[in-house]
RNA sequence: GGGCGCAUAGCUCAGCUGGUUAGAGCGCUGCCUUCACACGGCAGAGGUCAGGGGUUCGAGUCCCUUUGCGCCCACCA
């Protein structure tokens, strides 16, 4: 117990407290409890390689308050943290930052070093191997400034409890589960056309689009029907991929196109001959009504393309420039030629030259007419995404499966949302999927696929005979491990082996996150006592990413939901910029904040939102947030202060009436508090708190604080101050889930132990102290003090001023019980005279006659 | 095109299952240097609860509708 400082201050409270927490392991998780007893967390590993920003703080503050409420209210809580350091994030973080780029093809350099001043314009090529070792060096150091952030926030985790995507235990997890969904049909590859960014040239997932207005253009032109007739026109924003036409297509109804449908007709420029098709999805009213079919160009090209049972045409790398080699039905010189003008060119570039060529030819027909349209985008990329067909890997997610749709929607149903709104995003999501997840991508700093395919003696890869590791032996990296019954020499060779290529998109190691926090496999008596887990706190716009396929991947590996409950944060809206970062010009990050204003403060602002609420970006509740942490000092002191100092509070010493009537709205103040929490709904129970505080502060401890130093003997005085310290010790532990610091820091001038660790408040037994106690003599007490008061200030006296007579009329029921407050309210409102008058009917009124000024 | 959310004081937001004169904080104004707190305190001004209709004894709260904003989804030639 440390003494009440003469000057309380909120200064250095942080790095006192934090440094006290990890010597004390006052958050440890203790791990002989059973399941019963423990409240498990999920919580979102963090992207090292993005920036801090106050999104992240803002959620995880809103998580952390929840676990240190169910700590205090005595659950075993387990919150583990991980760093999400894997995938292409960090290699884009690490080519700029050490200016290199991986080179597959470059042996190991044992010696490498990348360049000490970075050209990130000519970027140094090294090997994987040096290339991985450049990505864990960097995230190493980016965890820890991560660490060191969450830490001087106050978040309750027990860092002996963090992983890291990239991680053995993560990569041993991410490889079990992908085996186990192979085995068991789950997991399968396909060659298919696929997303494809040609900036990273890497598949990506229907979950990692986003659409973008993009400016584009109608361009207009003619293929000639084969029979002869008229030329039939279509309209593309697509020219460039005229050479990768396969059909023309219209809707079956449509009778302009009617005569043709069954025909060929050949393309411009080209000389290619196609037949035309008709399709539902085709609309009359687009365009010209019929529309050119390419491989590929658009979505509703590969649907089109496989229900029509169509040929592939293939003109793009996977480097998004166009092959140079001619597709084959492209026979005639003139057509050779035109395509030899577009080899080699980005879609870009071959589209203006397209244009030149078919205007040139005096095929394109007016001018192209510019439109905007919604064009798919990786996320995380800027050039807009092509299709391109590859071999790639999957995991059934319901998107070709209605029965494993219907399953996932239901597992989605089972699952307790907070706010309950959020569920339709996740119902949109699923209910909208249109294929499998896409999980293999053509990268190098990730978890490998764990798989090698033998070579026959003719040289070929069979592919649909992998090569599968043993449990045991995971992680595995098949680019550099040898399968079983192989020698290393035999890697590529006629008769030997050769690794699969590619990586795990991160959501595929993401969404194990319950398994790997929990142990799975690697410890099952840890796994038995946290799994399933009971929350994931996350963001709204991972609903579909890591919520979603993490309830995929345990809807197969166990058969059930991965947690209870899910709480969704709500959206930081940026102000204003114009008043924040520009003007002053300082970026505000974080820490900045932190230091400036304090963390109990910027919790404070964090947890006043609610659940799943977009909230504003706002210093200014970051500065109530400090007032309040001030406040709590020195209400602390000053009731510390009353009476003969504290030993034992003894609620049996509460004998008045208003003291009673405190300890009852109290009792009240607890059970609020208490359900809003168990409802996730922390801004409440913070809300709720701090009304009572201040009301505590500026009428309680006013009406008590003369009978309290003793103005009406002892007794009366003892049952003020066991009151005031109940409601104290009470505020204390309701504000240590926000205020964690201020909270310590005052509980240790007068309690044993962390507050932190000390058993949440008990509603009944401050209800059981308050008796039979009548609320209204408090309310009344209140209300006439801050009658009083007004009086002095209308008057411009000073609130000492001497009152020497006050009347208060009020009903007969309220007079009774302001009676058993009147000599509190004659000393705190100096009066020296008080009468009490009782007028049915009548609102509160009071007269007061002020003693006269003193004469200057 | 479909869906979700939001719209309450100048600003940021409460107002949970409909119930007496609609709340808080910030900002603003005034007063008070009170023996816990000037990194204060006390008090005051300020609102046709986005518009329209309906249910009800009674609607900020429920239903319908219009408008505006944010977000998600959709096959985007």
């Amino acid at each position: 117990m440390a003494e009440v400082p003469e000057k309380p201050t909120l200064d250095g409270l942080e790095a006192r407290w934090q440094e006290r927490w990890a010597s004390d392991g006052t958050y440890r998780f203790d791990r002989t409890h059973d399941r019963a007893a423990v409240f498990s967390i999920d919580t979102p590993p963090p992207t090292v390689s993005g920036s801090l920003h106050m999104g992240s703080v803002f959620g995880y503050v809103q998580t952390d308050c929840i676990a240190r409420f169910r700590r205090m209210r005595g659950d075993q809580v387990f919150y583990p943290m991980g760093w999400d350091d894997n995938g292409l994030p960090t290699e884009r973080r690490v080519e700029l930052y050490y200016g290199v780029r991986c080179d597959p093809s470059l042996p190991h350099d044992p010696a490498f070093e990348p360049p000490e001043t970075p050209d990130r314009k000519r970027p140094v090529p090294c090997s994987r191997p040096n290339f991985v070792e450049l990505c864990l060096r960097r995230t190493v150091e980016d965890e820890q400034v991560f660490e060191a952030l969450w830490r001087q926030v106050g978040l309750s985790v027990d860092w002996d409890l963090t992983y890291t995507t990239i991680g053995p235990k993560a990569q041993r997890a991410s490889q079990r589960a992908f085996l186990r969904n192979l085995a068991r049909g789950e997991a399968y590859a396909a060659e298919a056309p696929t997303l494809w960014d040609v900036t990273d040239q890497t598949a990506v997932a229907q979950a990692e689009l986003e659409d973008r207005e993009q400016p584009g253009a109608y361009h207009r032109y003619a293929f000639r029907p084969v029979g002869g007739g008229d030329p039939v026109a279509i309209e593309t924003t697509r020219p460039e991929l005229l050479p990768a036409c396969v059909a023309l297509v219209c809707h079956p109804d449509d009778e302009r196109y009617r005569a043709l449908v069954g025909t060929t007709v050949t393309s411009p420029l080209f000389g290619v001959e196609v037949p035309v098709h008709t399709h539902e999805l085709a609309q009359p009213d687009k365009g010209t009504g019929i529309a050119m079919i390419c491989t590929f160009g658009d979505l509703t090209d590969v649907i089109w393309w496989r229900e029509l049972d169509l040929p592939v045409r293939n003109i793009l790398e996977r480097n998004g420039r166009l092959r140079a080699e001619a597709p084959a039905e492209i026979t005639s010189d003139a057509g050779r030629a035109a395509y030899a003008e577009l080899a080699g060119k980005t879609t870009k570039q071959a589209q203006v030259r397209i244009v030149e060529l078919l205007s040139e030819a005096g095929e394109l027909q007016g001018e192209p007419r510019a439109i905007t349209h919604p064009v798919k985008f990786y996320e995380r990329g800027d050039r807009p995404l092509e299709i391109v067909t590859s071999r790639q890997w999957y995991i059934r997610n319901g998107g070709r499966d209605a029965d494993l749709r219907t399953a996932l929607l239901d597992r989605g149903e089972a699952l307790h949302w907070h706010p309950g709104f959020m569920k339709t995003r996740y119902d949109n999501w699923v209910g909208g999927l249109n294929g499998d997840w896409l999980i293999s991508r053509q990268r190098f700093f990730g978890v490998a696929i764990p798989l090698w395919y033998p070579v026959g003696a003719d040289g070929t890869v069979d592919h649909a005979a992998p090569i599968i590791s043993d449990e045991a032996s995971l992680p595995i990296d098949p680019s550099s491990d040898v399968p079983p019954g192989f020698r290393a020499d035999q890697r590529g060779e006629a008769g030997g082996f050769i690794g699969d290529p590619d990586i795990m998109d991160t959501w595929a190691t993401s969404s194990l996150t319950p398994q790997i926090a929990c142990g799975w496999e690697d410890d099952p008596d840890l796994f038995d006592r946290t799994f399933p887990m009971d929350l994931r706190p996350q963001g709204p716009e991972i609903i579909r990413t890591w919520l979603f396929s993490t309830v995929v991947r345990s809807h197969f590996e166990h058969g059930h939901l991965p947690w209870t409950d899910t709480s969704i944060n709500g959206w930081i809206l940026d102000p204003d910029r114009k008043k924040m970062s520009k003007s002053k010009g300082n970026v505000v990050t974080p820490v900045d904040l932190l230091e400036r204003h304090g963390s109990d403060a910027v919790r404070y602002w964090a947890a006043s939102a609610r659940p799943g609420t977009d909230t504003a970006f706002d210093e200014g509740q970051m500065k109530v947030g400090r007032r309040l942490a001030i406040k709590l000092l020195n209400a602390t002191k000053f009731v510390l202060g009353l009476g003969e100092g504290v030993t034992d509070i003894d609620p049996a010493a509460v004998t008045q009436p208003i003291d009673r009537a405190l300890l009852a709205r109290l009792a009240d103040l607890v059970e609020d508090a208490t359900d809003a929490f168990a409802g996730y709904d922390y801004a409440r129970a913070l809300e709720r708190t701090e009304a009572f505080f201040w009301t505590f502060c500026d009428d309680a401890v006013e009406l008590v604080k003369g009978r309290a130093y003793g103005s009406l003997g002892p007794e009366a005085a003892a049952s003020a101050a066991a009151a005031l310290q109940l409601s104290l010790s009470t505020l204390h532990r309701l504000f240590a889930p926000f205020l964690p610091f201020v909270a310590e820091e005052v509980w240790s001038w007068w309690q044993e132990g962390s507050v932190h660790r000390a058993p949440w408040p008990d509603a009944a037994a401050l209800r059981s102290a308050a008796g039979d106690a009548d609320p209204l003599v408090l309310e009344v007490a209140t209300a006439a003090l801050t009658e009083v008061r007004r009086a002095k200030t209308t008057a411009t006296r000073s609130l000492r001023t001497e009152v020497t007579s006050a009347e208060v009329r009020d009903r007969p029921d309220r007079i009774a019980a302001l009676r058993l407050a009147a000599d509190d309210l004659r000393e705190s409102g100096r009066i020296a005279s008080l009468d009490l008058v009782e007028v049915p009917d009548s609102a509160l009124e009071v007269v007061v006659e002020l003693a006269a000024p003193e004469p200057a």
